[in-house]
RNA sequence: CGCGGGGUGGAGCAGCCUGGUAGCUCGUCAGGCUCAUAACCUGAAGGUCGCUGGUUCAAAUCCAGCCCCCGCAACCA
């Protein structure tokens, strides 16, 4: 049986609400997991929130309500933003849950019977304002703390460490033998210089004194786990993986069946929490290397050059920009404008220019002028039986060969046959050569991009309403409208990830399986071969499917 | 000498690994078309590919040096 296509992201901090980056990691994820679902893989995504940890604590001191309520609502917040961008997990991951909680005990319990954690004395500068020890890297340019960091005192204070540097060498080589363990390329290099730098133990405790809102370790009532343990084990608690198992073949089938899984995050936790901790945590409780899983690493959407923060004020939120263009529009942005891997800036213009050009007018519009055409002339009716035609029997680049000297209905009637031949063509280029694989959605956009461009060509070139009032050019009007038609229920199914709800509207305009409008088994990777709309089938009325956002002045 | 990324027509990017007429989208200008969501198609203008050297018959691409921009404490994808 194949196994489960399983895929995360990271969990998101229930201190803020969501903004533009959650969602395009969300977004990112859910467009990969809908491409396996339409490849007819079983798929599990599991995404979530990370509700425990000391600025929950203190937001929700400030606002008056317990860390439960005030976690509750901003999940909330989350949840209903996914469900307005379509995205479709299959399991929610929320770390106060007891299941989680189970998870990250046992775990702790074993490294600990393991003597992987140990007790150690911790002493140093400590701010009492912010909480936290403090290192020389806070240190102003004279050597002193800064007043932001109010009363700072010298503090010892006791912690459970885990013995992060005994793998170190397991890290580095795991990585060197493993090319793709972190994608791009590039983010592996700094990561394998990361771990070469690494050194010392990982505190992964904070005494309830301090820090209570959080997973109480199993050996010592007097101490909450640390963000370590507590968010990056979602990865494997709420998949079904049974702590109390060290042997990791004996796990339940369930969770092997799943495991191992693509991760992606942003290039931010990379270094050091899932490239070295979670790695390293892993490989600890008994994973063997080829479960380690592999992380996809993504870039920021920064403003006007500058990183989106909370600080600088310059958030973008997401469900504002869903509620004023729509989800597609915004779902089709975040996957287009921004290269894998890279940083991208945020414009809203860049937004409307995308959707208008690429959606309004090149796909919505062939979409509409196809349809039109074919009930203007043909009634809807399409008709394969140009296929027989002398005209579509000649071999293939005839029109390669036509002089400069002939006349130019014999040029034009060359040019069209090489278009159609072209755009026939496409339907296996773009499902066989598909960038999805390496996970470059702006590339897989952009050739279906250029399918509608050169659709809309083919449309000039062929001039069906001058095809239409000559009978005797009937079989081109018919190869013509054909390849449209066809071209739009294709492309309709490779962008299905990305817009499944225009996807489903092309479908519907096409008045192609209506018996089955509305599910997502609609689509599927093996119905994208050319040549799947039969003959004699009638297409739907047209109804623009992208109304421009902003239109053109006409003065 | 800390680590990594980037510097390509007005804007945003691709090409660089595997040297060989510099490509795409948007914008601008001109023309065409009328089936269509004032949409579509064609053509043109516009680039010393950050700088300097080197290798080569040939460098955006390989090598060396240099300059500039952005990340790498926290909030945070």
């Amino acid at each position: 049986m194949p196994k489960t296509f399983f895929i995360t992201t990271a969990i998101d901090y229930t201190n803020s609400p969501p903004h533009i980056g959650h969602a395009y990691e969300k977004v990112l994820a859910d467009v990969i997991a809908r491409y396996h679902r339409l490849k007819g893989e079983k798929v599990f995504y599991l995404t979530g929130v990370d509700q425990h940890g000391q600025k929950v604590q203190q937001s929700a001191a400030k606002a008056g309500v317990p860390p439960a309520e005030f976690v509750k609502g901003l999940t909330q917040k989350f949840v209903d933003l996914w469900k307005k961008l379509d995205v479709k997990y299959d399991e929610w991951a929320e770390t106060i849950s007891p299941r989680h909680k189970k998870v990250v005990q046992g775990m702790l319990q074993r490294l600990f019977d393991a003597g992987q954690i140990c007790k150690d004395k911790q002493s140093g500068h400590y701010s009492i304002r912010q909480e936290q020890f403090l290192t020389d890297k806070e240190r102003g340019p004279d050597g002193e703390f800064g007043p932001e960091w109010g009363q700072v005192e010298f503090r010892e204070e006791e912690n459970y460490y885990f013995k992060l540097s005994q793998h170190k060498d397991w890290l580095l080589r795991y990585i060197d033998n493993r090319k793709d363990a972190v994608i791009p390329d590039f983010r592996q290099t700094e990561l394998r210089n990361a771990i070469e730098r690494t050194s010392g133990d990982l505190c992964i405790s904070r005494p309830k004194s301090r820090l209570d809102w959080g997973i109480e370790l199993p050996f010592d009532k007097d101490f909450v786990t640390y963000v370590w343990f507590d968010a990056l084990s979602n990865y494997i608690s709420f998949a079904g993986y049974d702590p109390k198992i060290d042997n990791y073949e004996k796990q339940p089938p369930d969770f092997r069946d799943k495991w191992p899984a693509l991760q992606i995050i942003g290039k931010d936790i990379l270094v050091p929490a899932h490239g070295i901790y979670w790695l390293i945590m892993l490989h600890a409780i008994g994973f063997p290397d080829d479960q380690i899983p592999q992380l996809l690493v993504h870039g920021w959407w920064n403003l006007g050059g500058a990183k989106i923060s909370k600080s600088a004020g310059n958030v973008v939120d997401p469900n504002e920009l869903a509620d004023k263009y729509g989800t597609e529009a915004l779902r089709y942005y975040l996957m287009s404008d921004i290269a894998m891997g890279r940083d991208a800036d945020f414009a809203e213009e860049r937004l409307i220019g995308r959707h208008d050009g690429d959606l309004a007018n090149s796909l919505g519009n062939l979409l509409n002028r196809t349809l039109n055409m074919a009930g203007r002339y043909r009634e809807g009716r399409l008709d394969k039986s140009f296929e027989s035609h002398p005209l579509f029997l000649k071999p293939d680049g005839w029109w390669n060969s036509i002089s400069p000297a002939t006349d130019s209905l014999e040029k034009q009637t060359a040019h069209m046959a090489g278009l159609l031949r072209t755009i026939s063509g496409l339907a296996k280029i773009c499902s066989e050569v598909s960038t999805m694989p390496r996970f470059a959605v702006h590339e897989e956009i952009g050739m279906l991009n250029h399918w509608s461009r050169t659709s809309n060509e083919l449309v000039e070139i062929a001039a069906p309403w001058k095809l239409a009032k000559n009978p005797a050019r009937k079989s081109e009007l018919d190869a013509v409208l054909y390849h449209l038609a066809e071209s739009l229920r294709v492309i309709a199914i490779l962008i299905s990830p990305v817009l499944p709800k225009a996807a489903h509207g092309i479908f519907d305009q096409l008045n192609w399986k209506m018996e089955l409008s509305g599910k997502e088994e609609r689509f599927a990777l093996k119905d994208a071969e050319w040549g799947g709309l039969p003959d004699g089938h009638v297409v739907g009325k047209p109804v623009p499917l992208f109304p421009r956002i902003e239109t053109p002045n006409a003065l």
